[in-house]
RNA sequence: GGCCCCAUCGUCUAACGGUUAGGACACCACUCUUUCAAGGUGGUGGCGGGGGUUCAACUCCCCCUGGGGCUACCA
């Protein structure tokens, strides 16, 4: 037996940008190409013009190259093969196994509705199913408008295996003539799915669980042609972290556009959606591409549904951040400066160390060391009562300012000494003088460690902001 | 409603007839410490229910319950 090399494909409708569960699919389909050393493939699936979303295409292609996880061929695009499609409807309808439907959507509609009302499974009721040819010949000269619809059995069972699932049997009286191509031309997702499938050589579908529906009437078109099924793996779906449900597009930041922007690194996405529906066997959970696509398989698939969780695609981001080098951080961190004005690469190099540890995203790196890069235009009013409000603490700030003022030399080091001996000189604990520092400096009541802080800072800027706060205090209400 | 899929700590998962049911996030202690983190140590917490099969069920089968998906000339 000659095994055929694996080719996978991820094909998403360009309807919107690429979400978490979108970029799942992928990953797994990418992570089983590597694995295999087989293709991955991109297809775009446009060919209900009404849903397009113009920048889509552009945004899925950008997402999974910033993933890591780019495709190996395509993007191929269904929209260029629209003639293909129409003319293996019409090869289906020769062969039998389709027909011509020229009901109108308005008569659809209402039969729908009169079968639903009496229980009926199914909402079509086939009434252009056993027109004669005649009657084909004299509408279509009639200029009638029609779709291509697939003669399904009326009886009997259809069935497929999946991969994960086992068998999956539908009784064919569940089952409806569904629309194959479109009175527009363009074909369905049935159609259009499955001769790409074909021709592309496909040899495994890995796509979310929802397809499962729709698996039978796939089958029935690749009986109809001839052809051999792929490999069928259905996912499960991705379920929302708030209420449930399948995970969409309000109820949160869920486009891979969105989660960057919130300062997430690629690898932690990576790696955290990959564990989310698949475990490589053994304990470990912070993994490389290379190392998942090493530790790849199929069965180690889950057919569960997982429900995502910000708090430990979190916590991975932050793994990653901390075991990423200073330089490389500082690149990545970059844009989230700047977003808030603060363009200093030199600066920003010099305190990633002081908060790599402290910053779960980007953005948050930016967002709690902005003190370096402008005053803090506040003091944290919980700090201020605890720190500041207290006799002889603007007085203390003073005098620090003035020690440190004749210190030699600027690092931890030596402004530690310095303080420390104001401290002790006064008889106080030294956290007494650290905490009241720390919220002149910064304004806030937590960060980094006050020494390595103030060197990072520099002497102007220190000795200007504890004066500064001494003078504040002195104004402030509840001082005395 | 009909059809289909699924069911281990709150969450993600390991277990593939015999384990004190393991790991991770979160949470709680303790530790380190100038704060906050990070780190270290320890802890709380789970097999949805009922029937079978078997010497033995988290593991296999059935039912119930619960959750999810599909039910368009959308994908």
């Amino acid at each position: 037996m000659n095994k055929s090399k694996v080719r996978v494909r991820f094909a998403p409708s360009p309807t919107g940008y690429l979400h978490l569960g979108g970029a799942r699919t992928a990953l797994y389909n990418w992570l089983f190409a590597r694995n295999q050393g087989g293709v991955f493939i991109l297809r775009i699936e446009d060919t209900d013009r009404s849903r397009l979303v113009p920048d889509s295409v552009q945004d899925i292609i950008q997402s999974l190259e910033w993933l890591g996880i780019p495709p190996d061929e395509g993007p191929y695009f269904q929209s260029e093969r629209r003639e293909v499609y129409a003319q293996k409807a019409h090869e289906l309808v020769e062969r039998g196994a389709a027909y011509p439907c020229f009901c109108t959507p308005q008569r659809l509609e209402r039969v729908r509705e009169e079968r639903r009302k009496a229980g009926l499974k199914i909402g079509y009721d086939r009434a252009c199913r056993n027109l004669s040819p005649d009657e084909v010949k004299a509408k279509m000269q009639g200029g009638q408008a029609y779709v291509i619809r697939l003669r399904v059995p009326l009886s009997g069972e259809i069935g497929f295996r999946d991969f994960l699932r086992g068998k999956i049997a539908y009784d064919a009286r569940e089952l409806e003539d569904i629309v194959l191509l479109k009175s527009d031309g363009w074909p369905t997702y049935h159609l259009a799915n499955v001769v790409d499938d074909h021709d592309q050589g496909i040899t495994h579908i890995m796509r979310a669980d929802e397809w499962i529906p729709s698996v039978p009437y796939h089958i029935l078109i690749y009986e109809a042609f001839g052809w051999e099924p792929p490999v069928f793996i259905h996912l499960p779906v991705i379920l929302s972290p708030d209420g449930k449900g399948k995970m969409s597009k309000r109820s949160g930041a869920f486009s891979i556009r969105d989660v960057r922007r919130e300062g997430y690194l690629p690898e932690a996405i990576v790696n955290y959606l990959a564990l989310l529906g698949w475990s490589p066997g053994d304990d470990r959970e912070i993994m490389s591409l290379t190392e998942m696509a090493e530790a790849f398989s199929l069965q180690r698939l889950s057919v569960r549904g997982a429900v995502f969780s910000y708090e430990k695609l979190l916590w991975m981001n932050g793994e990653y951040m901390r075991a990423m080098p200073d330089k490389r951080l500082a690149e990545l961190a970059m844009p989230f400066f700047k977003e808030k004005g603060y363009n200093d690469p030199q600066t920003i190099l010099k305190i990633i160390p002081l908060f790599k540890d402290r910053a779960k995203t980007l953005r948050e790196l930016a967002d709690i060391s902005g003190y370096f890069f402008a005053e803090p235009d506040s003091y944290d009013p919980d700090g201020v009562k605890k720190h500041f409000l207290r006799p002889g603490v603007p007085e203390l700030l003073r005098e620090l300012a003035g020690r440190l003022a004749g210190i030699d030399g600027w690092n931890p080091q030596s402004i530690e000494h310095a303080l420390r001996e104001l401290a002790d000189e006064r008889g106080i604990p030294a956290r007494d003088l650290i905490h009241p520092a720390r919220l002149a400096l910064s304004g806030m009541t937590f960060g980094p460690g006050l020494f390595e802080m103030m060197a990072a800072l520099g002497k102007a800027k220190c000795l200007l902001r504890l004066r500064r706060a001494a003078e504040w205090i002195e104004k402030a209400e509840g001082f005395k």
